[in-house]
RNA sequence: GCGGGUGUAGUUCAAUGGUAGAACACGAGCUUCCCAAGCUUGAUACGUCAGUUCGAUUCUGAUCACCCGCUCCA
């Protein structure tokens, strides 16, 4: 009867279409011819971001004892910037590679050696031209030839489809230049000589203050969880809370992304949910437990347990973040990517990448690191006050350990320590480390999941949107488009028909049940066009559920129908007789 | 930022150096109308700015945005 269609338009323009159409997601300025890499959301995509984001924050936090939220401004203290990474990571001087645009940090070009062949361009059998000069780096023991090809292969995977295949591709007036020893003026890959040093700042810089001086620099958040650290003790101390716990915390950040694209997966404007959950370094759990719990496949996940430590709470996040995309419709469309600890950056120990399937590939949703204290040492370190938090449970137990059974904790990180190839601690450092950890004193390390908002808005429209062909009872095919969102997430989650518009009892009573539903539910009252085009309106939009009220409803059919009415639904179109008085509640025990 | 592609009603697409058209969607109306039905009727577009030309949506240039690569990790 029906079948999936075959997408002769990508499924990416279809749903970007379908958003704009019915007021999902527009473009940003679009009167004045846009504004790069920023989206606005029309009235149901406002709906759904709040539902996803009331989802996430009624789970995170309220539905938790363990979790605060915070709500924190997009801009800081520049400092914070400094002290987080961001302004050295964020602020490389970069260099492109003439030939094929590929960048590579100024200070990380591996020095080449070779002669310099130089060309005044290209061109192709396609009649396409490469217009300025080039100069490549021929390697030592490199056949001319081979490498002749190897530059056609750059120019035209560069160019792509219009300068045709790269056998066909002639260079122009080769010349040979000089011989070059120890050169970073070419990049190590391809060998093509680099453009000059230039920043790449991915902060969006801005003023605080009018006079707009040096001085008043500051950027616009490119994290909202940086926030989180910096707060962290005013948390601490005004929550009375005790590690574990965790701070959370929903807001836009910004990043002057190199290429926007797909959409708004990666925008430059863009809304972040983040959770810090705090938790006791695996030492102090030894003290206080005798043992950390290991992790292992099929551990139970199920609540939080004393003697976890840094990996099973990794674990346990894991697993919390899975539940939550399960509830919103996405369980079965994840992949999981656990960093390799090549990936790894040289503070975090584990990172678990939560990808979705997009119609433009498979990316990341959501990342959950496990950050240890390098966040909150960075932060006590740059604003010279203590981030460390007092433990009494850790003190009393760390008071009744013997010497031997101290010193063998303290021999066992030191093992640890040196076994790291890059940043582990001194002996004297771990040493002082555990004379405080002893007192019951230690920041506190860090479970860190981060999604992003709009990401999973785009994730659940992607994954909802559904079309088929249906012919009609002329042998007409048309195309029906339905958004099978999760209910509870769906921007309108009923709409409510009179079955006709020019009966007034219809009408009013269609009026009357609209008037019962709207105080609790989101809902929808259309009058205009045939039934099934306003269900399939509502289809469009993911309504899960559709009222109408007809001629049984007024009493036409006997007492036994009147009152109540057609409850039809989104997803298979069956239809059930409801009365009017139950309504609301067999509604809300569907979404 | 670099290279390639694209830009016409709300959407998806036509055509044209001189008056821009369709389908669907949208508004109004008729119809005891349960899955985009039918009939009547209405509104709406050449991304922006220059140049060539008597005249540009069409040719040229610039610009902006989007798509695909380089990038990136929410």
């Amino acid at each position: 009867m029906s079948s999936p269609i075959k997408a002769e338009t990508p499924v990416m323009e279809k749903i970007v279409s379908l958003c704009k159409r019915r007021g999902f997601i527009y473009q940003s300025s679009e009167i004045y011819g846009g504004c790069g890499g920023v989206w606005d959301y029309g009235p149901l995509g406002a709906e759904l971001k709040r539902n996803l984001r009331d989802a996430w924050w009624r789970t995170m936090t309220r539905e938790r004892e363990d979790v605060l939220g915070l709500d924190a401004c997009i801009l800081m203290n520049p400092a914070i910037w400094a002290a987080s990474g961001h302004v050295a990571t964020f602020a490389d001087l970069m260099r492109e590679c003439s030939l094929t645009n590929k960048r590579v940090r100024a200070d990380h070009v591996d020095p080449q050696d070779g002669i310099v062949m130089n060309y005044s361009g290209a061109q192709s059998a396609t009649g396409w031209k490469l217009p300025r000069a080039i100069a490549v780096l021929m390697k030592k023991g490199e056949h001319i030839e081979s490498f002749r090809k190897r530059v056609r292969l750059l120019i035209a995977s560069n160019a792509g489809e219009p300068a045709g295949k790269p056998e066909e591709i002639e260079l122009l007036d080769e010349t040979k230049g000089d011989t070059v020893e120890q050169s970073i003026d070419y990049h190590p890959e391809t060998g093509a000589a680099l453009g000059e040093a230039r920043p790449f700042n991915l902060m969006l810089k801005t003023y605080l203050g009018p006079t707009a001086t040096e001085a008043d620099v500051t950027y616009l958040r490119p994290e909202t969880a940086q926030a989180i650290f910096a707060q962290f003790k005013n948390v601490f101390d005004s929550s009375r809370v005790k590690v574990p716990f965790g701070i959370c915390q929903i807001g836009k950040a910004f990043r002057n992304e190199v290429t926007p694209k797909n959409f708004t997966f990666r925008s430059r404007e863009f809304e972040q949910m983040e959770l810090e959950f705090f938790i006791k370094p695996d030492e102090a759990v030894a003290i206080i437990s005798g043992s950390v719990a290991a992790w292992s496949e099929g551990a139970d996940l199920s609540g939080p347990k004393p003697d976890w430590g840094w990996e099973m709470w990794h674990r346990y996040w894991v697993d919390q973040r899975t539940k939550f995309y399960q509830s919103i419709g996405l369980g079965d469309v994840l992949e999981y990517y656990w960093q390799t600890p090549a990936d790894l950056a040289h503070y975090a120990r584990a990172c678990v990448d939560i990808l979705c399937e997009f119609p433009f590939g498979t990316e990341e949703l959501e990342g959950i690191a496990a950050r240890g204290d390098f966040d909150l040492s960075q932060h006590q370190k740059h604003s010279g006050k203590s981030l460390e938090i007092f433990d009494e449970e850790l003190k009393t137990a760390a008071t009744a350990l013997t010497d031997e059974a101290k010193e063998a904790l303290i021999q066992r990180r030191l093992a640890t320590e040196s076994a790291k190839e890059k940043g582990g601690l001194t002996e004297v450092e771990v040493r002082a480390w555990f004379e405080r950890l002893f007192k019951g004193f230690y920041l506190p390390h860090v479970i860190e999941p981060s999604a992003g908002l709009d990401r999973m808005a785009l994730a659940v429209l992607a994954k909802a949107f559904y079309q088929y062909e249906k012919e009609d009872g002329k042998g007409k095919s048309e195309t029906i488009t339905i958004l099978r969102l999760h209910p509870s997430i769906a921007p309108v989650k009923v709409g409510v028909f009179p079955l006709l518009k020019n009966k007034p009892e219809l009408v009013s009573k269609a009026r009357e049940v609209y008037q019962l539903l709207k105080g609790r539910l989101n809902t929808f009252y259309d009058e205009a066009g045939a039934i099934g085009r306003r269900y399939a309106r509502q289809d469009e939009i993911g309504t899960p559920f559709g009222v109408t009220i007809d001629f049984e409803t007024l009493g036409e059919q006997g007492g036994e129908l009147k009152d109540t009415v057609t409850v039809r639904e989104r997803d298979g179109g069956a239809q059930h007789r409801v009365k009017i008085s139950d309504l609301a509640g067999w509604l809300a025990s569907r979404l």
